[in-house]
DNA sequence: TGCTTAAATGTGGTCCTC
DNA sequence: GAGGACCACATTTAAGCA
């Protein structure tokens, strides 16, 4: 009895052993559980095995650690005595009625519960405790024992055999209440203490022990798969931190190395954003120089470029002033306009601020011009160098009309400038070309750039843009017809100021005024448009056509580029 | 060899979610 | 209510050290 009972000990030692080693020997009959255990153990499979190995006392014969190590296998039958302990100890429970079998089972399971796990020599002297148990009649139970053996093993083999489950839960279940009675010192679990006493077991409730026995090898299983992801975690956690010595540290290390890192990332992440916010507002700084130097560019540019467009005015207008050719009445009047001529003048507050156009302008160009002129004022606009002869050859005759051109000098500073450059700048007359068709368009063509012309630039104080020819000086052109070139051709025009210009011109034909040929193809009709004739002039000099030209607000370079 | 410490394991209880 | 996850406690085991 007492071999058996000590076989019967360890076998439950060779059970939990068979948890371990059952994993390393790969089993692949048994079921996925196993194979979980399996994988677990491959992950501390150095800690499990000498720790089986351990637990094997030198004494127990090496067979009787393989016998059951292998129970699926088909393995001879083991020897009668190794195979009645394995089989009888949870058999005395099952077959008993609960009230009996938990009398009856009560100290022995408990100190057998402890001894396979303590495997000391004193076992023995145990075993005897246990003898009863063992010597239960095995009953039908006796072929489960295969199930029984593994009591810590895979929940699966504990649903292919209920029955063996049962028993080992019994087995399991029913010390642990008598367990104060056998050791009243010995620290009893918490649960065990609840557990109501077996006498009052119902079946329900046995049922339910049976069940959470077998639902704490899965308890205890997760609870490993728990903790070696746990441990699994402190070693990612490990090898994340640097400076750490894989196999001095701690969990408890670990976590303080981890604390101080995370610290060292934190201070570090300050400085960065702070190195990030100084060089972000040094950015802005130097964005705004950037800027700055950019305006200040384009401000010479703008300089430079007007110097060039005046350059380029003041080239032309002397040629004007030897290709121009006014009309013969132009004489009477350019004698008395001759020194209010602001063709090439420049008021003072233009020449205060861009002097460099007063560099541009020849001094012998014109004398400046007043700084205020009445916005009323006409002056008669002609060049100083206009030969006479050129313009009676261009003018006929019979063209008596004094073809007096009126320049309404504005005293805006800006609009003088416009002025100024509108009215020697070629591409203002060829717009105006282009957009009047017929014999008048050719005696705008013709007197456009001269100076003297009809074509009156008037510079309000107030942006015009618009051009009106006096049906008077359409009339009158139309007999210098002959004498000039024929754009036959109408023009489409979409630059707003030209479409001004058609505009008027158009509109003055409706209004009976005129009636000149095709009007011109605007691309966009102008609203509003109106028709200004200087109140001095209309009355005045009805006789000299009045044209008067009014340059739009836009910069000088745009009325090049048109 | 005995002591200390950390890790591993078993077990029961509790809480939370489905 | 079942199941999973987490926690706490007890025990065992292994490694290090005096």
């Amino acid at each position: 009895m007492g071999e058996a009972t000590l076989q019967g000990k360890d076998i439950m030692q060779v059970s939990q052993l068979q948890e371990k080693l059952t994993g390393m020997e790969e089993n692949e009959k048994h079921e996925k559980l196993r194979l979980e255990r399996e994988q677990e153990q491959k992950v501390a499979s150095k800690a499990s095995v000498p720790r089986a190995n351990s637990a094997l006392s030198p004494e127990e014969p090496r067979s009787e650690l393989l016998v059951p190590v292998s129970p699926p296998a088909p393995v001879p039958p083991p020897p009668p005595p190794l195979a009645a302990p394995i089989s009888v100890i949870p058999i005395p429970v099952v077959t008993s009625s609960p009230q009996q079998a938990a009398q009856t089972a009560l100290s022995p399971p408990l100190v057998q519960r402890h001894q396979p796990l303590v495997s000391t020599p004193s076992v023995p002297k145990e075993s005897s405790s246990v003898a009863p148990v063992i010597q239960r009649p095995p009953g039908p139970h006796l072929p489960d024992g295969k199930a029984v053996t593994p009591p810590s093993g895979s929940p699966k083999q504990l649903q292919h055999y209920p029955a063996p489950v049962l028993a080992i839960s019994q087995h399991h279940v029913v010390p642990q209440p008598i367990q104060p009675l056998q050791h009243p010192a010995a620290p009893a679990p918490l649960g065990a203490l609840k557990l109501a006493p077996a006498d009052d077991l119902k079946p329900i409730e046995l049922k339910k022990r049976i069940g959470g026995v077998g639902t704490r090898e899965v308890h205890n299983k997760l609870e490993k798969n728990r903790r070696a992801h746990l441990k699994e975690c402190f070693e990612t956690l490990k090898r994340n931190i640097p400076n750490v010595d894989d196999k001095k540290t701690s969990n408890l290390s670990v976590l303080r190395s981890a604390l101080r890192y995370i610290q060292t990332l934190k201070r570090k992440e300050k400085e960065y954003e702070h190195e990030m916010e100084r060089l972000a507002r040094e950015k802005i700084a130097t964005q705004q120089r950037l800027a700055e130097l950019k305006n200040e560019l384009s401000q010479w540019m703008d300089i430079l470029e007007i110097d060039r467009i005046v350059r380029q005015t003041v080239q032309p207008e002397d040629d004007q002033a030897s290709t121009s050719t006014a009309s013969e009445g132009e004489d009477n009047i350019d004698e008395d306009m001759e020194d209010d001529r602001p063709v090439n003048s420049l008021p003072k507050l233009t020449q205060r601020q861009h002097p460099e156009l007063l560099k541009a302008v020849p001094p012998n160009a014109a004398p400046p011009l007043p700084a205020v002129l009445p916005p009323h004022l006409s002056i008669q606009q002609k060049p100083h160098a206009q030969p006479p002869l050129q313009t009676q050859a261009l003018v006929p005759p019979q063209a008596i009309v004094p073809a007096q051109t009126h320049i309404v000098a504005a005293s805006t500073v800006q609009s003088t400038v416009i002025a100024h450059t509108a009215t020697t700048h070629a591409s203002v007359i060829q717009t105006v070309n282009h957009v009047i068709q017929g014999p008048q368009t050719k005696h705008i063509a013709h007197i456009a750039p001269s100076t003297s012309s009809p074509v009156q630039l008037t510079t309000a104080a107030q942006p015009i843009g618009h051009i009106t020819v006096h049906p008077a000086t359409i009339n009158h052109m139309a007999h210098l017809g002959p004498q000039l070139p024929l754009y036959p051709q109408p023009v489409a025009v979409s630059q707003p100021v030209v479409s001004h210009i058609a505009h008027t011109i158009s509109h003055q034909q409706v209004n009976g005024t005129a009636s000149l040929g095709q009007p011109a193809v605007m691309a966009k009709p102008a609203v509003g448009t109106q028709v200004v004739h200087h109140p001095q002039l209309v009355g005045q000099t009805v006789l000299n056509p009045v044209t008067m030209v009014t340059m739009p607000s836009f910069p000088v370079s745009t009325l090049k580029l048109a």
